[in-house]
DNA sequence: ACCTGAACACCGTTCAAGT
DNA sequence: ACCTGAACACCGTTCAAGT
């Protein structure tokens, strides 16, 4: 309570302050979008008409203020897994939901390695994310469709390091895609009989 | 041919040039060791004893030192590749060899990651260990213990991707294995009459 | 409270001057 | 040829001064 991202969402912001908020954020997901998460702080200070101190003001940490411009995205990542967990086949909504993971870990350039770095420390975010995705691993396992000793720890981060490694690609899409492909096969249980087998 | 380092290797060298070549290296190698592949060429050069337009006039580029300081374990490693071809279990030697790659790729802290990013442009340390994968990995096709759609550079750059996501873990080494063996079991054949399984 | 620009420390790289 | 230190441009961060 009374955090600092709380007093920004009421209004309890002087108006100014409020307003280079609001145009930093702007200027984050512009220079992010062209430039990676790496973006130059100063930059976005710039762009958005402010000195860079104020934008230290808001947001402390580069960190800070990537995981505010992707509050979004988070949560519907996390509420898709909620939805996924109502699909018939357990690991076609684990794989659906890997695809989506690895989509978001491309949203800018240079995000798979940030998260990467602060998974050492802990983040909110990734905490979320884990959550959401243990739900699903869960069910899959119980379906006896992926092996038992799998981790969704172990997993996130496998998934993470492919769209890191698709990122510097040519064509990050289709490589992260058949990098993911892998390593679907590679959590699935080898008995036929058991659980089902993945659709194409 | 002529090329600087053929004229380092031979004799050619004036006396206090290859003095200082030699003192950059091992300058490098403990910077390396110490701080990983991204440490101050500053801070080499001044350990070197030589100052840092020396260490630039040596090697042009950050990637140059690296590469020349990493020489001998990519030999090393290509020779292991062909050596393990004598081994009886083709997804043996396989599994094998890609662990010392994951191994390799950890000598030094943000080599993963720098190899990554230099594989889009071309290198000839990455070209020798792709060849060296290469004949591993049709090897373990024919055999039937592989699926046949895997190929060696999505494979390796998978496996480097494992390295560097183990690196940034408090356990690498654990880590590594873990990630690896499920890429592993990713590649392998479905069909447990086609081929061998993986061994223990 | 919040903002601002200047100052700071730290990079890698280049270059003119010296042997 | 090869070496040297100084100068440069570019980072992110901090801080004193202003409203």
């Amino acid at each position: 309570m009374n955090s600092p991202s709380d007093l920004q969402r009421s209004g309890r912001m002087r108006a100014d302050a409020r307003r280079n908020h609001e145009r930093l954020l702007t200027a984050a997901v512009s220079a992010f979008s062209r430039h990676g998460v790496n973006a130059s702080l100063d930059d976005i200070a710039s762009q958005a008409g402010v000195g860079s101190a104020t934008l230290y003001r808001h947001f402390p940490t580069r960190q800070v203020l990537v995981e505010t411009v992707l509050e979004d995205r988070v949560d519907a990542l996390c509420l898709r897994a909620r939805q996924l967990l109502d699909e018939p086949s357990p690991v076609g909504a684990l794989r659906e939901w890997l695809v989506a993971v690895v989509e978001h870990s491309r949203t800018y350039r240079g995000l798979a390695a940030a998260q990467m770095a602060l998974e050492i420390s802990d983040t909110t975010d990734s905490d979320q994310i884990r959550e959401a995705g243990e739900a699903l691993l869960v069910r899959a396992r119980k379906a006896g469709a992926v092996r038992p000793d799998i981790d969704v720890t172990d997993l996130l981060r496998l998934v993470n390091a492919v769209a890191w490694a698709s990122e510097h690609t040519s064509a990050p899409s289709e490589q992260g895609e058949r990098l993911l492909a892998i390593v679907i096969e590679g959590v699935q249980s080898r008995d036929p009989d058991r659980g089902e087998r993945a659709d194409t």
